[in-house]
DNA sequence: ATATCAAGATAGTGCAACTATCCTGAGCGC
DNA sequence: GCGCTCAGGATAGTTGCACTATCTTGATAT
């Protein structure tokens, strides 16, 4: 197909397809001429995933384009696909690893867990990330710690049973990407949702709170717009 | 103070203050002359939080504007906190709100969690979020759902102590805000943790795994640098 | 009285992600 | 065969955001 016809199926402009040509986040496609270029279904699978990444996730397009040479020659085995997920995970949380040593937590987590005890990226960034927040004044309790690993863990073996299935790398990325970002928006929303019912139950007693009346406290009509 | 004192004390340049001062996101300052104007502590710290928010969480200057409109009068009562909190969470996440109907889901894991069962904002947001992960063909588990709850619960009830004790306003949401988003990215590093390691566990048998998760790919020499 | 410095306004910068325009050259009708 | 039209490729312009630099005006200090 033509890139008109590629912009018709994938559903997005002539002009942004050639800027994604031009950096390089397309493949040329077949020129029979040179002024005519035949695209596959390749194409209109790369461009899903570009668009997936931005659109979903925000991504940039230089994060994308690390996502996409990751994948190259990563159809074959599952090993590779293991490769292509941990660069995936990499782009998208923006592992950084600057060389922090591990806080011993992080080791306790990944035996009481039962996680194979090696040296991953992933591991050095929550290792690094505990240190930050520490760090900051917000430090982590590892009871709280193990409740995420539990919860995490239930997923991560729920997100590779589905991105086991997938045919084409495009879906696999795209299924590992945007399963992650959106069971993270999830947990963060329950945290939303957490406090905001952890702090009605906290605050019921000290000030009125307007909506089931759980207390029949209306000493002072306050307005709680905002 | 003046603004190149304010600018002094905040470490932002006084072209940024300026800039704050148009966009509305800092006031005006006692103005002593029309060429003169007194700033005082409000303003730094006002500064800090819109740093912070800038910095940590890469807000934009327009949501920015929203957390602060909400906290103006804030100071007060625990109940008003609690609002703005409830502001601050929905500015973070993103909250829309675009009115579909609660799975039941929701329900039960309130019920299940001992929260109050009452509207929020967040509890929409949950709402919503999985409806669009169920037509999004990622459907969360119920159980994967209550493990984020306890998760969730064991932070908010830490994060609203941290918060219970901050002296303003800015403090105040300021440390909702970074808290809230380095749990989340915490969250999202045992995630991939755990995807790691359950990758590790699924593909040790299929495939050679070279430790790291990263093999030299034979067949085309790509730069893999990040 | 004027030099100077601060406050306010206006316009410019840099980056990211497009988007519009132009140019060239191929295929087709006449 | 010749030109018209349209696709492909390159170049430059646009938009949005977050600043940043400059310019103007007017008050305070000397």
């Amino acid at each position: 197909m033509r890139l008109s016809e590629l912009s018709a199926v994938s559903g997005i402009s002539p002009a942004s397809i050639k800027f994604y040509l031009r950096s390089g986040l397309l493949e040329p496609g077949q020129a029979v001429h040179p002024t005519r270029a035949e695209y596959g279904d390749a194409h209109v699978r790369r461009l899903r995933l570009i668009q997936g990444l931005r659109s979903v996730i925000g991504l940039g397009l230089e994060d994308i384009r690390r996502i996409i040479e990751a994948s190259d020659g990563a159809e074959t085995s599952g090993h590779k696909r293991l490769a292509l997920l941990a660069t995936v995970q990499s782009v998208v949380l923006g592992f950084s690893n600057s060389g922090t040593r591990e806080p011993p937590t992080v080791k306790e987590l990944v035996l009481q867990m039962g996680w194979p005890d090696e040296d991953s990226e992933a591991r050095a960034a929550v290792g690094e990330h505990l240190a930050a927040m520490t760090a900051a004044g917000v430090a982590a309790d590892p009871a709280v710690l193990v409740l995420y690993a539990r919860a995490a863990d239930a997923i991560a073996d729920a997100q590779l049973t589905v991105t086991d299935g997938q045919r084409s790398v495009e879906e696999l990325i795209l299924t590992a990407a945007v399963g992650m970002h959106l069971h993270n928006q999830l947990i963060l929303k329950v945290i939303a949702l957490a406090q905001a019912s952890r702090s009605i139950q906290r605050y019921a007693q000290q000030g009125p709170h307007t909506q089931k009346g759980r207390d029949g406290d209306a000493s002072q009509p306050f307005d709680e717009s905002d």
